[in-house]
DNA sequence: TTCAGTTTAGTTTTT
DNA sequence: CTAAACTGAA
């Protein structure tokens, strides 16, 4: 038998991070704070399982949250193991998922070139359906819709597994309904949403025997990196697959826990000892990133939390730089401080890959890049939609349609795109004839062609089209991806249709598509590269060419830099006013996580900043500094109030930061009119009468009293113990105490 | 059916 | 302020 010592890829790990790796069998969970070395602890542990002869590359699950996560993983595990780790099933969960759902998919009712659909498409669909059910979609919105089916897919509810306490306050019913057919449409389309990514595989494991014993033999160890943001959908998942062997090792942290919008369950991370037993909890606290002056503001800001697990992070690198704060009049004032500054980094011969900025919202990027460009700083932005772009998006709806003739949405999408003269009223009758004979689009496109039923200028030009279309799928034989699209845009005449638009903007949608002929180029089939796009948000370039890196806080997880920005710190922007409406302590609680994992991205330096002053949607107003600056070690926070532009004082007890308040009397935008108009006519709305009856009862904005019993889909039972306008306040058997719009509980 | 001109709605984070 | 939705004329 060897002796550990022997395994030279232990070296330099700390005795904690030594005993996550070495700790092969059961249950295991890793809390790993920021910067503690989590990533090597994951990887050595993989190399550790495969030298030590536990456990096989294909025995072996590793799941992360993003692609980034998932490509880094294999690359570190590659080079300490070599073209073995090839064989390790890694990627993130709905990657996972989806490879899974390929192999079994006419168990749940779909063809293996299935096309996965994105939340455009989503709500596209579901606007379809609620249409043909005479909702009106001013009230009813399809997003609204989209999120309530969004979260029970979370849960891992199927529509069958929807009862009547799910669906009490939506419309009696009708909200199941939106769901089964929903799904039924998805099933005939071949379509499954990213949801589906997790719930079908879920469903398979759960409905079919072997198929789980099959699953659970083969998986002898499972990894998964940031538990904390999973949701019970992967959580169910997960738990079928490790309980044969049980051997699971979670690594996260539940400070960074920043999903919980998306259906993430910091409790599948602060119940990991009851629910797996014999399990055994290893902390990692020891930072080797951050400086102690950046670890102090992280420690000061997080212990606001309550709900935690609890933990301080420490370290060795002792610094005498200052962590720093500093105000501007408004977003380009702040911007051009931001730039001034990273020109002095430049003159310290710190290497701009090395700096980042972090925002709340992508839309405060707007100003700092505006300035970037003026003074010719050269810097990237993370996450920026490169596939939400209208002809992308185009481009991509022909290789969908290629691939996936029953894709409706897609072929809805280039019917027309260039103009063909087949126009909304025909495509009505195709979708109208398509419902009669049980067809999709193509199809009915297809046969009302050879039937010689119709015989007019328009049969001729789907005819054209239709012909058009299976010529292409021919060449998925002869050609390559590339050349395949790049003949398609062609003769489809979608390059002419840009070229004839004379706009310089006409000019960066061509030369976008010829990226895209690039990305595609790496791909062997249209089947791979679509793949690929539809679960590659991150287009994460490289960074040879030494460029700043601008993204959010959501997207800088899991990265660091030596000098980080973190602008925009303005309440109400951050903390979001909006996280507060609909999350109230908890989401309090989440932004602040969020802060924490903006601090703790920062290795040397760390600039906080707010403006006194940001247009919002056109319109400027003036803010308040984030009450997490308050929050904040005061030798550090009071540096600020010198040169304040502010109106308010950062430690005005008059101060309310009640942002309710502060925002309930804007009264801007035609959203805002529309709520009052709402609430002063009581909802006697001129569209009531085209709604299903039993809709009125759901438009009471508020007729509640102190006492009553109501009852919310996500916090379930309680009672309300304050009412102010349209807000509640409730305080809820199970989730606590919260404000809630009135709108968002039902009375029981 | 198309196109241009007008109105209106939405304003967070991502797989 | 912007992107999407709508309207009306050709």
């Amino acid at each position: 038998m060897l002796h550990s010592d022997q395994y030279n890829y232990l070296q330099g790990l700390n005795k904690q991070q030594r005993i996550a790796v070495e700790t092969l069998d059961g249950p295991v969970l890793v809390l790993s704070g920021a910067g503690t070395g989590k990533t090597r602890v994951l990887t050595t542990r993989i190399a550790h399982l495969l030298v030590t002869g536990k456990s096989k590359p294909w025995n072996i699950m590793a799941v992360t949250f993003t692609n980034k996560a998932a490509r880094e993983m294999k690359e570190r595990v590659g080079r300490i193991i070599g073209p073995s780790s090839e064989q390790v099933l890694m990627g993130t969960f709905h990657s996972l998922g989806a490879r899974m759902l390929r192999q079994h998919c006419e168990l749940i009712g779909l063809k293996s070139n299935f096309t996965i659909i994105d939340v455009e498409d989503q709500v596209k669909l579901l606007k379809q359906i609620i249409s043909a059910k005479n909702v009106d979609d001013k009230r009813w919105p399809a997003k609204f819709f989209l999120n309530i089916i969004s979260s029970w897919k979370d849960k891992g509810l199927t529509p069958s597994k929807i009862t009547d306490k799910h669906i009490f306050q939506y419309s009696n019913g009708l909200i199941k309904d939106i769901y089964i057919e929903y799904q039924e449409r998805l099933l005939k389309s071949n379509c499954v949403d990213f949801g589906d990514l997790l719930v079908h595989p879920l469903e398979l494991l759960r409905m079919n025997s072997d198929v789980l014993s099959k699953w659970q033999s083969k998986i002898t160890h499972i990894l998964i990196d940031e538990y904390q943001d999973t949701n019970t959908a992967q959580y169910l998942w997960i738990r079928l697959l490790c309980s044969k062997h049980n051997n699971i090792c979670c690594v996260g942290d539940d400070d960074q826990s920043i999903y919980g919008w998306r259906g993430a369950e910091v409790k599948n991370i602060l119940n990991f000892s009851n629910d797996f037993e014999n399990s055994k909890v290893i902390r990692l606290e020891q930072n080797y990133r951050s400086t102690n002056k950046i670890l102090d503001v992280a420690n000061c800001l997080i212990k606001n939390n309550t709900n935690r697990l609890g933990k301080d992070l420490w370290t060795e690198n002792n610094s005498d730089q200052d962590v720093e704060i500093f105000n501007s009049y408004d977003s380009s004032d702040e911007a051009r401080k931001i730039g001034d500054i990273i020109e002095d980094k430049i003159r310290d011969k710190v290497h701009l890959t090395e700096i980042a900025v972090l925002v709340r919202t992508f839309s405060l990027l707007r100003a700092i890049e505006e300035r970037f460009i003026s003074i010719g700083l050269p810097y990237r932005v993370i996450g920026t939609k490169f596939y939400d772009r209208q002809e992308i998006r185009d481009a991509i709806a022909y290789v969908r349609v290629l691939c996936n003739p029953l894709d409706d949405l897609a072929f809805e999408r280039i019917i027309n795109t260039p103009r063909r003269g087949i126009g909304p009223t025909t495509i009505k009758k195709l979708s109208e004839y398509g419902r009669q004979n049980d067809m999709q689009l193509f199809h009915s496109a297809e046969n009302i062609v050879n039937s010689e039923i119709f015989n007019n200028r328009t049969v001729e030009k789907i005819a054209q089209f239709i012909n058009q279309i299976k010529k292409w799928k021919h060449l998925k034989n002869e050609k390559k991806p590339m050349d395949i699209l790049d003949q398609v845009l062609e003769e489809s005449t979608y390059y002419e249709m840009w070229e004839n638009e004379k706009s310089e903007e006409a000019e960066t949608r061509i030369n976008n598509l010829k990226e895209l002929l690039e990305v595609i180029s790496e791909f062997d089939t249209l089947e791979g590269f679509l793949q690929h796009v539809s679960l590659m948000t991150d287009n994460d370039v490289g960074n040879e060419l030494g460029e700043v890196t601008l993204m959010t806080l959501h997207a800088a997880k899991g990265s660091e830099y030596q000098v980080i920005f973190l602008p925009g710190w303005e309440d109400g922007l951050f903390p979001s006013f909006r996280s507060l409406e609909e999350g109230g302590e908890d989401g309090l609680e989440e932004e602040r996580r969020l802060a924490y994992v903006g601090i703790t991205r920062a290795k040397k330096e760390l600039f906080l900043s707010y403006a006194s002053n940001r247009r919002i949607n056109g319109i400027w107003m003036s803010s308040l500094p984030s009450r997490f600056l308050k929050e904040l070690p005061k030798d550090i926070a009071n540096k600020i109030e010198a040169n304040d532009y502010s109106a308010y004082s950062l430690y005005d007890e008059n101060v309310s930061y009640d942002y309710t308040q502060k925002f309930k009397n804007q009264g801007y935008g035609p959203g805002w009119k529309r709520m009052s108009e709402l609430k002063i006519n009581n909802v006697k709305d001129k569209n009531l009468s085209q709604l299903p009856k039993n809709y009125e009862n759901n438009f009471q904005i508020n007729n509640f009293i102190k006492g009553d019993r109501v009852f919310h889909v996500k916090f379930g039972m309680g009672n309300v113990i304050n009412i102010n306008d349209d807000k509640l306040d409730i305080k809820f058997d199970n989730a606590g105490h919260k404000k809630i719009q009135a709108n968002f509980v039902e009375k029981q």
